[in-house]
DNA sequence: CTTCATATTATCAAAATCCGGAATGAAATT
DNA sequence: AATTTCATTCCGGATTTTGATAATATGAAG
């Protein structure tokens, strides 16, 4: 429970049966060959009757099947099926992704899209300034809230009971010398943010790079996720990252626009839909 | 073990936990709309404790996300790069699935693609005829293999110890009153169609329906897949299946070669790949 | 603002599953 | 035929899973 969340679990955690055998899918799923058991067990460096277990059960539900003669095991029928469908429900995430990308343009930078899951600020899509920047934080990593600019700014907004509860979740771990890790200063912080409608990450989790974020608001107004702009500091400086809140704001707009229409086609009763 | 594997199970067992978490993720990606806890819970039938334990174990994993404000879930970017690669990998399927619809064209009939996965015959590929026929049996069903025309030319090409293996899981259920259940029979008759090259289903499984197959043969000749032909006998009667044979093999033939092309593309070190 | 109905999340002891080393069996390679 | 590699089965101890119950949060209605 007390999880050490500070980043994100690279290639997930594999402690539970389903997680394991996600693993295995994935694994298949991203070498786009067949795979035999055993090459999945150096992979992913499981004990060789685990795999075997776990490949036997997913060929009994059909989401692996045997390659023709080969020993190796490819995705299934349903597997295949089930990724089709996933990909339809892309769409709406389609649009979103467009405005992150003129937002990148018209900066220049990279831009985020991130909201809270799981006690962290999950990375839910980025778009990459095509500057060279070792840096990267793909899409699906998390960070830690209370030291990045979307997470500070999704803070600041949720009731006041759970925000102490996802800081309790937290050590605060202090990752430089600018990490804010006091909650009176937090605090203060916060009310900060809500009235001036944007919040910035000054190296405050990694030295040298230099976030703005504002708040992207549902239907109904609440606050529910963020875009953000970062860059090191050498190339934005802080004067300058606060030059691109009117984009950011203006593309926040743009992206809360687009839930309203989803609004539109929904309402059915949950039966009619499978 | 002594599963009732008769027909393929429509939406999966869910016995183990990872069955579970998949129909879960399966009924969110196939609703394509964000579901609540409690509307998945009703969808599958399980208890919502489970449920909240599987999507919240689902969330930490990266697999799904809290659609922004609302309280459903949605596929996250794990799952969607995850679908994307699955989906990479079909372009290999892809050029299976042009032979067999140019096979389906040439015969005017249903054209099917099996092989065996989990003690039954699977079928891994198919295109239907344009022609109005009620029944279906999709990609992904499994059928037995003791009463079909694929699943008696696999089992025909088993080595003997497999093919009692094999035998022994079933029941050898008579489905019509022309399907073969005693062993003896079946042994001559596979012995009859390893010598013709072809195999056919005289209404053995679903009365009114004729099928013939021929094997599909890797890289070193062993067998390992089949083709056959399907339709009402009132369209096709034995004498006209037995016709298609020809049309079967080339198509069968091109397969394999598919497959030559295929091996030339690996021959790689296990970690080169990921 | 308070109350009520509904949906979500936490708890916990019993029960079932999972685990993986070691042994065995099958198949490819030399 | 011998050798090596890979796949599969076994099995009892350890860990996880389970789901009824209860506490809590949310949102609507009064």
């Amino acid at each position: 429970m007390t999880a050490p969340l500070h980043l994100a679990n690279p290639l997930g955690d594999r402690s539970s049966v389903s997680q394991k055998t996600f693993a295995v899918m994935e694994c298949i799923g991203s070498s786009g060959r067949p795979l035999t058991v055993s090459e999945i067990a150096v992979l992913l460096d499981m004990p060789t009757p685990t795999v075997h277990r776990i490949v036997h059960q997913l060929e009994m539900d059909g989401l692996l099947v045997q390659e023709a003669g080969s020993r190796g095991y490819v995705p299934g029928p349903r597997l295949f099926n089930f990724a089709l469908n996933v990909f339809q429900t892309a769409v709406r995430h389609g649009s979103k992704h467009a405005i992150l990308e003129r937002l990148s343009a018209a900066t220049g930078e990279t831009c985020n899209f991130g909201i809270i899951s799981g006690g962290a600020l999950l990375y839910a899509d980025r778009v990459e300034a095509s500057w060279p920047f070792g840096l990267r934080y793909e899409v699906g990593s998390r960070v830690p809230l209370h030291c990045t600019s979307m997470g500070k700014m999704l803070l600041a907004h949720q009731p006041k009971r759970r925000r102490e509860h996802l800081l309790s979740l937290s050590d605060l771990h202090a990752y430089t010398d600018t990490t804010m890790t006091e909650i009176p200063a937090l605090e203060e912080q916060f009310a900060q943010i809500r009235t001036q409608g944007y919040s910035v990450d000054n190296q405050e989790f990694l030295a040298g790079v230099i976030c703005a974020a504002v708040p992207v608001r549902d239907v109904r107004g609440k606050v529910c996720a963020a875009v953000a702009v970062s860059a090191p500091q050498a190339r934005m400086p802080m004067s300058v990252a606060v030059q691109h809140v009117p984009r950011l704001l203006a593309a926040a707009e743009e992206i809360s626009a687009t839930w309203a229409m989803d609004e539109a086609e929904e309402g059915e009763d949950v039966h009619a839909r499978i």
